[in-house]
Order: C-alpha cells, then structure tokens, then sequence
DNA sequence: GTAAAATAATGAAATTGCCTCATGATTGTA
DNA sequence: TACAATCATGAGGCAATTTCATTATTTTAC
C-alpha cells in the first residue's frame, strides 16, 4: 500500500539488476539485501499497478514497463553522474595529478578503458602510469612518486588507505588436448610435473605459487612471459599450464583456444584493492577514479564480483 | 552528517524553490513544512559541501552550485514525467475520452495551453469543450454529456469527486482616472454608486454578486459582455468597474491600461476545482490531465496559491 | 526608525518508511 | 527426488524525514 514514489534508489536497483540477471546478485552490488530489493521491487510494481519482471526465468527478463523504467534509469543515471561530478569540481576545482602504479600485468585490460572515460570527465587532472613493475607499488605513494596503486592485498599501513575494487577468481588455462583438460578442479599435486607459465614477477606477487603451491610443497618447472597473448599461446601449443583471471581468458576459452580448471575446491580467489594516501582519499577526482574504475569493469569484464 | 545520497524528491524541492523563490512558499507547493524544506535544503549542501543559494536575498538567488543542480532536476524532472506517462499508458492503454464543461469565461486563458500540452501526451485521448456555458456542469457528468467539469466550489455530490486546481485572487478594475483608483481595498458600498460589468451568467455564478454585494444589499448598475478584452475596454473607458482574477488583468495593469484594487481586507479569494466522475478519478489520463493543468497554470499565471 | 509581519534556522520529538532477519516457497539441477 | 540457489513475505528494529515549537533574521509598513 505504501504509495512511495519513484526515487533515484529505485533506478539505481533497476540498473544493477539488468546487469546482474538476479535480484539476489543485485542486492551485493548495491550493498543490500536480497530482501531489500525484493521489497523495493515489489513496492515498485504496485505503485505503477505493473509487472516490471518475469521472474520465474533466469537471468530474469524485464517485461516492457521494466524496459520502459530501465532506460529511464539509464538515461538519467547518465545526468546525475555528470551533475555529481560538476558539483565536485565546483568544490575542489578541476586540477589535480594522478599518477598510477601497477603491480599485475592483465591490470591493464580493465586499467585503460577506465583511464580513457575518466580522462573524458576530468580533462584538468594528469593521468599517468608509472612505468616498470615494482614489487612495492605502495612504496611509491609514500614517497609520492605514485599517487594512486593497485595491489592485490590490503595490508595496513601508516598514511595509506585501501579502497576495494572488486574480487574474480584465478582458473588454470591449458592446451585443449592436455591429458587433464577435462578435469574440472586441479589441485597443487596436479601441477607437480607440469611447467607453469607466468609472468616474470617475483614469487609473492603470483598468487597460485604463494597461495597454493608453496603451501603444499610443490615446485613446478617455470617459464615466463611479458605479454598476455604470449602466454595464451604458450599454452595453446602446449608448453605449459598457466593461472590467469578468468576474465582475461574467457574470449580463448569461449572461442575454444584453451581448456580451463579451478584451481582447489573452492577456487583461487583474487582480490583487487586500490592503495591512496590518506589524504587523497576524499579527492573528487579520487573518488570519481575509483567509482569509474568499479562500473566500467563490472560492465565489461565477466565473473566478477564485488569486495566489502 | 547525513551522508543521504541525492533523491528525486530533492530535484522536486529544488525545482518548486526556483519557481516560487522562497522556501516556505515551495515547501506549500511540494505539500510539506518549511521546516522540512529547510533542513532537506541543508543536508543537500551538507552532502556536496557547497552553498547552493542565497539566503539574505528575496527572492533567493543560487549558486553556480545551486544552478548546477536545478539544470540536473529540470532535465530530470522531465524524463521521470515521460517515464510515467508511458508506464500509465502501458497499464491502461492509449484512448480514453475527455470532454470539459467550463463554467467560468476567463478560465479558457489557462485551459488552452494546458490542452495542448496534453494532446502532446495523449494524442489518443479525445479532447473536446462542452460547448455553452452550463449553471450546472456537474450535471453534466452524470448524464454523461461531460467528463470533466470545472467549478469554482466542491458541493458534494454522490458519484462525483472534487480535484482541486489553485487558488487566487479576485480584483476589482476600474479606470486609472476613477475617483476611486488610488483607493487600495474597495468595500461593497464603495460599488453602491457604480456600474458593474461582467459576464452574462447568472448571479450565482458571481463571486462578487454572491460573496460580497448581496450579503451587504448592495445592487449596482450591471452591464454584460461576452469577451475578457471587452469587459477592460470599457472599464479602461469609464463605463464600470468589473471583478477579474488578478492572473487574467495583470498584463494590463502592467502597461497602465487599468488600475486595480483589493475587494474587502481580506480580498475576494476564489477556488477552482475540477469535478470528476469517481469511476474516473483514477485514470492516468484524467490524473494526468489534472496534473498538466496545475504545473501550466502555475507556471504562467501570476499570483497563484495552492488549494489544498 | 521602529514595530509588525514574513521568512528562515534550529533542536527535539515523533512518525514514517526502509532495511534486515528469519523463514517459507519456488525454481532449477545433479 | 533431493539439494542448492533464488525469490517472497511478515515482523521488528532503526534511521532518516517530517513536524512541532521556538528563536533569529529579514522585509514591509507606518
């Protein structure tokens, strides 16, 4: 009976909810429960006497008055983005410097189409990458030769804060006709007389190595590669296994170039933060960065997940 | 520090502010207490961290900031407003039918744009005016002959709802070289000696017969005529002094044709209602309709209060 | 210039409405 | 068929918004 009307919250539900597919994945994107959402929707559906969604499918599908609501939440979601940003730029001016320090090598599939949108938005700030792969990107914030760094733990530190970006899983690519290819889930013991290729980075920066191999003992050969496509190949020409973000090899395994497997029973999970100065990180342009960064990546790379 | 994201509601306070200029003046349009507004409007500055108006001024004035924001909910308002239409035209469908009964001359002046808008809306809808002038429109929507009445009282009758429109202010126009024309507040008796042009409709259907003349026994000259521009020529002429909404004569007393005054000390306050079948009452095109016809009128009469 | 009226700000109390929790129902899958 | 995942629903708690009561400020009128 609650007459409530439309508010931006409904919108931002819809938007969430025809990228998800469920109310209940959704609900984590927009940080509430899958109750909460199945309450606002059904408040929703009354107050327009309308069925927005058929719900006995999955992913579920919007009827015509959803679609109707969605594109209104796109188009105006678009405005309050842009108004938002105008009212942070009012406040703290248009000028600033971002200079990014990268730790892992696929960061830049997802890296440059955010940089690219956000340089759309904040022509006045500098964008860069600071060159080179260093082992302690954090480092680099606190002795501000790097303003902003992704890293993939949080480990506390004095001045620096970590913002989450998001959470995917590490699967283990090989050749099609590699003896297990059909084995769904390798364990450490698996990879013992395989030679695994990586990219060339010190051993704690390689999540498989530190978190499942040196653990259970196990020291496979190794060979190492710049370049992403490299190592696809490698695989695919059977030299070796490797252990990629499922988002960066799900094109060659859809297209059928390579086999994959999870890595342990319950899966290699990776986790993504963003390091910052303390004092940065109320910065519009900081916070538009990392907000920029989150939906272009959910929008575009596929299993994601979100990180509290 | 409530850190509430931005709402539609705020979008709809900013925009009632703009067009009144005042904050207790809006929170009346919005159907809340200025109280409510004044602390709605400052959480909003307290989330972006900007002033979005002036205070000190009458009428206030905003901010680069405050204007920002208003853009963002005048661009808003008007996608949300197309969303609904659509979402109750996919809930009723497109056709319906739409005849109005008018009782009173002049409300033709606020009537025919808010018509047109509506057609834009609605161009399935048959829009027509029940031609003449009927004593009893409200008669009209029980035979069926109208759907729609407007009526300057709500009389309850069973079967019919009252919508109300707006409030405002009847004056009296009289030459601007009449003896009296620099007399703010004119009382019955001041009428006693004058001529009285108005419409030809019965005395009923006059405020100023019914509400002021004859409860003081007054009975003046009369005089009739069919047009609004006709009835201010010949007061302009020294031939009478006619009652008139003040929205309906406030462009010529801009350019000095006329001279006005207030009727009684408190001024001869009018009402418009629109009268409704109940089974009517809840279509999206008659809500619709009801809604355009406030949002014109306040929008382009001056002097317009609301009616609860 | 002062008094009166209108308008706005503020803090506390009250209400409303939203979210979470707990649980049951339904759908899809091994 | 049973299990897992997803969704629906009602009750209860809690926080955000509104109202109320009052004070402060500005505008208007005399």
């Amino acid at each position: 009976m609650s007459q409530s009307q439309l508010e931006l919250r409904h919108l931002k539900t819809l938007l969430a909810l025809a990228e998800c597919g469920s109310v209940s994945q959704a609900a984590k994107r927009v940080f509430l429960t899958q109750s909460a959402l199945s309450h606002q929707l059904k408040a929703l559906e009354d107050h327009y006497g309308l069925a927005l969604f058929e719900r006995k499918t999955q992913p579920l599908r919007f009827t015509p008055a959803g679609e109707r609501l969605l594109a209104l939440a796109r188009e105006v979601s678009a405005l309050v983005a842009g108004a938002e940003r105008d009212m942070a730029r009012l406040r703290e001016g248009e000028a600033g410097e971002l200079r990014i320090a990268v730790e892992c090598h696929t960061c830049f599939d997802w890296l440059m189409p955010a940089m690219d949108a956000f340089r759309q938005h904040w022509p006045a700030v500098e964008l860069d990458i600071v060159s080179g792969f260093h082992a302690d990107p954090v480092g680099l914030l606190l002795t501000r030769r790097a303003d902003l760094a992704i890293c993939s733990e949080a480990e506390a530190q004095d001045g620096v804060v970590y913002q989450p970006l998001f959470a995917y899983e590490m699967v283990l690519i090989m050749a099609k006709d590699h003896p297990l290819a059909a084995k769904p889930v390798w364990q450490a013991d698996d990879l013992a007389s395989e030679t695994l290729i990586h990219y060339p980075v010190p051993d704690v920066m390689l999540d498989l190595v530190r978190k499942v191999l040196k653990p259970a003992g196990v020291n496979p050969a190794r060979r190492t590669s710049e370049l992403t496509v490299a190592i696809i190949q490698l695989v695919a020409s059977r030299r070796g296994v490797a252990a990629m973000p499922f988002w960066a090899v799900k094109p060659y395994l859809d297209r059928g170039y390579i086999a994959s497997a999870r890595i342990g029973d319950s899966g290699l999970q990776s986790e993504l933060y963003a390091a910052l100065r303390q004092d940065d990180a109320a910065l519009a342009y900081m916070r538009d960065f990392l907000h920029t960064v989150r939906e272009q990546s959910f929008a575009t790379l596929p299993g994601l997940s979100v990180l509290a």
